[in-house]
DNA sequence: TGTACATCAGTGAACGCGCGTTCACTGATGTAC
DNA sequence: TGTACATCAGTGAACGCGCGTTCACTGATGTAC
């Protein structure tokens, strides 16, 4: 959503609830969010979030997949045109680390995504489509076993952007490890 | 704690409360764990869970001590005599995930101990203790980032332990895409 | 051996609280004629 | 242009519920004399 593009009044409220579960899952962790509290920061009445979710469980997923809307047009446009390898699977860390570090709440969100169980189906296909992505890749690395070579990467990417997160910065030293990993 | 080993009665209670909150935790998670569940499965009264603990948190965060103690055993004994270098630092990790399969409420412990932030600090420090002991290792295998390298090592030993819980069996493509990353 | 007292794990009713969800209602905006 | 009606985002009081925590009490076990 390009910035002072003009919303319709009840999408402004949809995402005015989501920014302000982002903000609070930041501080409270996904667990933590309360409906009471997602309204009175977003500053509407309690019934207005029944007008938008059906429960608070599709609000919770409702967030995680616009984060995940998000890293995926990020690395889409990333690795737009890159020929499967070593070098695009980094680019699509790099996006989704540039992604993270923009965007509140990614912390609660990369850790509490999977232990949830309410919401646990939904998120885990957002993940692993992500993750998916980078089998073909991996493969023309010369790769056996590119499915779990995947799933580690990801994690490791998740990891950094917790880490970076935490520290309020990119941390190169980090990423570097990263790119040897790869072999880069 | 060997089994058959008699225990006072204190103790047995304590243990029961801690085995209770594993299983839960399992199903439920972390945050959807209740005092009044755990009692319940522990068949004590409400009443004794205090006597015990000093509240939720204080529970949740014994939980976690006793699983890293398990854990740390289990890392000391596999490497116990063994070289700082590459294959040290593997063996770690394996008995990292052996301790794991053989754990109850692992992946909720994995995932959500950072994100509650009712007992960040201590469990963050439990995890950095563990994850420091393998910079020694890293720097004698020519990782100038050792520090990074060690916590990405950490998060995807905790990523195959979950995957692993998920699978309900040991996970062999993932170990050995971990072997392969430490060059062994 | 018998009695009095101390200790302490365990009990369960009671508390106040914030939770998620519902629902009858409001009021602004758009449409039909 | 004016009137009647439909639509629909937004409102907030009210609900029942399970939560974490407290506390006066019980009863078994150990110790002193």
């Amino acid at each position: 959503m390009a910035a002072g593009v003009q919303m319709p009044g009840a999408l402004q409220t949809r995402e005015a609830l989501l920014d302000a579960g982002a903000a609070l899952a930041e501080q409270h962790g996904l667990g933590g969010l309360s409906v009471n509290m997602v309204v009175a920061r977003a500053g509407v009445a309690k019934g207005t979030f029944y007008v938008h979710f059906k429960d608070r469980a599709t609000f919770v997923d409702a967030m995680h997949a616009r984060f995940h809307a998000r890293v995926q047009e990020a690395v889409d446009q990333a690795i737009a045109g890159l020929a499967p390898g070593a070098e695009r699977i980094f680019r699509s860390t790099e996006a989704y680390l540039d992604v993270s570090i923009a965007n509140r709440g990614v912390k609660a969100l990369s850790l509490e995504a999977r232990s949830d169980p309410t919401v646990q189906g939904s998120m885990a296909a957002r993940r692993e489509r992500l993750a998916a992505a980078g089998v073909a890749d991996l493969k023309v690395m010369g790769w056996d076993d590119a499915e779990a070579a995947a799933q580690l990467i990801a994690a490791m990417t998740r990891e950094i952007s917790v880490l970076e997160f935490d520290a309020g910065r990119p941390l190169p030293a980090s990423r570097r490890v990263l790119k040897r990993f790869l072999g880069i």
